[in-house]
RNA sequence: GGCGGGGUGGCAGAGUGGCCAUGCAGCGGAUUGCAAAUCCGUGUACGCCGGUUCGAUUCCGACCUCCGCCUCCA
């Protein structure tokens, strides 16, 4: 029985979706003005196994994650860059979608951009205007009026007069209330506008996730995601405007990601102290990058650094030298009940509210297993392993061959590797040690680590 | 100021009222020409102070301290 923590009411809950079998899912994308960074890996890795956990249980599950495509940022990046709006977009939903291949990400059900659903937006747009949700300034924005929506405040557990509004930002003065946010931006000259009844201009940021949610999932669906900085105001308003336009409940569970943190401070770009996905993977595989990643809790902060990301990847190469030892991976013909305690330990604890990094341990107690067997019973070792490789794939690890894993290489190195063990393996027979372990050495200096098993030396990649 | 989340062995990171987390690193052993990989064994860990309890890292209270949200941010 899955139970998920919500945000809404700050406990765990047993989850059942509106309709049996079915999960609706929506998950806050990226807004396309930059590379993404190691905090939307965090948030996109994070419910990439929610969907393939959720799965794994036999739920349909209809998996939506938007992108802003426009917004105050991008039209100054694009400015800044001399390039148009299209242009600068589909530049980096390219990068995206490329980071998102990297890392091993499902590809969602329904990728809906702002743009495209301009009518869903003008249309919940004018139904707050029609129930006097929002009300239109002189300057020709308009904007959401929040003391109409009594549970303002309900998501984040905020009392509206204990925000400390106005204190960080200065208030437009147009506003009724200076927590009012805007639905639509008026357009200024030479700035991207589409037409609306009440004069051109733009969405504002929180009405297109309202917008495009319900469209794509019904005015009630079951979970809504993203990082924690969203809850207020983002999730705040977007939950004051779809309720106020559909008078139905949003969303039935809400829930947040932690931070990837640098020097305990969160990683932002406003704090300019962030790495980008591609800037990593030049280091690290997106495998790896995955394992840092859900080997702590989905809801804790994570700190970046070298050192746990080599961490990740000694830990993660463990599972995958269990794999390549292993003659066969085949499933087990009778049943285990050793091995369906293991199977049932991980569905428990990703059972509560997706606890990865001790799904991880009991997959790698099931690595010691088949090592184990390895010596002593092959039928056992293959069957083991492949229940570990099932359940990693829950998780998207061990996708790899683990030839892929370790032994990729060009041809031309492939031939000088070949060639040195060929050597060492002729200085062995003639027990020159030295020589031998020279060879070895100078592998080692490739990246190239030997290993002698049963007769043969096999290679791989350190 | 309000609200939320933390402080666990060398590092990372789960968790629990009394019994094993797990990985990496370390130490000892098996194996190996030596290694590597693997297996076995091995750690007086739970911020501080009180309280409840037969027993608390786990429950309660106070304190110290860190992080996040209250602006755009995954």
């Amino acid at each position: 029985m899955l139970v998920i923590y919500n945000s809404l009411t700050q406990q765990k809950e047993t989850f059942h979706p509106l309709q049996p079998g079915q999960v609706k899912i929506y998950v806050c994308g990226i807004t396309v003005y930059d590379y993404c960074h190691m905090g939307h890996a965090k948030s996109m890795v994070s419910f990439d196994v929610v969907v393939r956990y959720l799965r794994s249980q036999g739920y349909q599950v209809t998996h939506v994650r938007n992108i802003t495509d426009i917004d105050d940022k991008i039209i100054q990046r694009a400015q800044a860059n001399n390039e148009s709006i299209e242009a600068l977009t589909e530049r980096f939903i390219g990068a995206m979608n490329e980071d998102a291949q990297a890392l091993g990400l499902l590809v969602p059900t329904v990728e809906p951009r702002a743009t495209q659903y301009m009518s869903q937006i003008l249309a919940m747009i004018q139904r707050l205007l029609d129930q006097s949700y929002a009300y239109i300034t002189a300057s020709g924005d308009v904007y959401y009026r929040v003391d109409k929506f009594e549970h303002y405040g309900c998501l984040s557990h905020k009392k509206l007069d204990e925000l400390q509004v106005g204190k960080r930002v200065d208030v437009d003065e147009q506003k009724e209330n200076p927590l009012d946010f805007v639905l639509w931006k008026s357009a200024k000259p030479g700035e991207p506008a589409w037409n609306a009844p009440w004069g051109q201009g733009r969405p504002g940021w929180h009405i297109e996730c309202s917008a495009m949610s319900t469209h794509c999932l019904g005015e009630t669906f079951d979970i809504h995601g993203g990082g924690a900085d969203l809850l207020f105001p983002h999730h705040e308003n977007e939950i004051a405007q779809a309720e106020a336009a559909t008078q139905k409940p949003y969303v039935r569970y809400w829930m947040h990601n932690g931070f990837i943190q640098i020097n305990e401070e969160k990683m932002s770009k406003s704090l300019g102290n962030f790495f980008t996905i591609r800037e990593v993977l030049k280091k690290y595989s997106g495998e790896v990058l995955r394992y840092f990643i859900i080997a702590s809790h989905y809801r804790s902060q994570l700190n970046y650094s070298d050192e746990n990301l080599q961490q990740a990847q000694e830990s993660l190469t463990r599972l995958y030298l269990t794999l390549r030892d292993v003659n066969a991976i085949t499933e087990l013909t009778e049943d285990s009940a050793a091995l369906n305690e293991y199977i049932e330990r991980f569905y428990q604890v990703m059972d509560d509210d997706f606890n990865t990094p001790k799904a991880l341990s009991v997959l790698h107690e099931l690595a010691t297993e088949v090592n184990r067997f390895n010596t002593t019973d092959p039928v056992a070792a293959a069957g083991w392993a492949f229940v570990l490789r099932k359940l990693a794939h829950i998780l998207g690890l061990l996708e790899q061959r683990p030839q892929n894993y370790f032994n990729q290489s060009s041809t031309e190195e492939a031939a000088i590797i070949e060639q040195l063990i060929a050597a060492r393996i002729q200085a062995r027979v003639e027990k020159q040690w030295q020589r031998a372990d020279q060879i070895r050495d100078q592998l080692l200096s490739m990246g190239i680590l030997l290993e002698d098993k049963e007769g043969k030396t096999v290679w791989r990649r350190k």
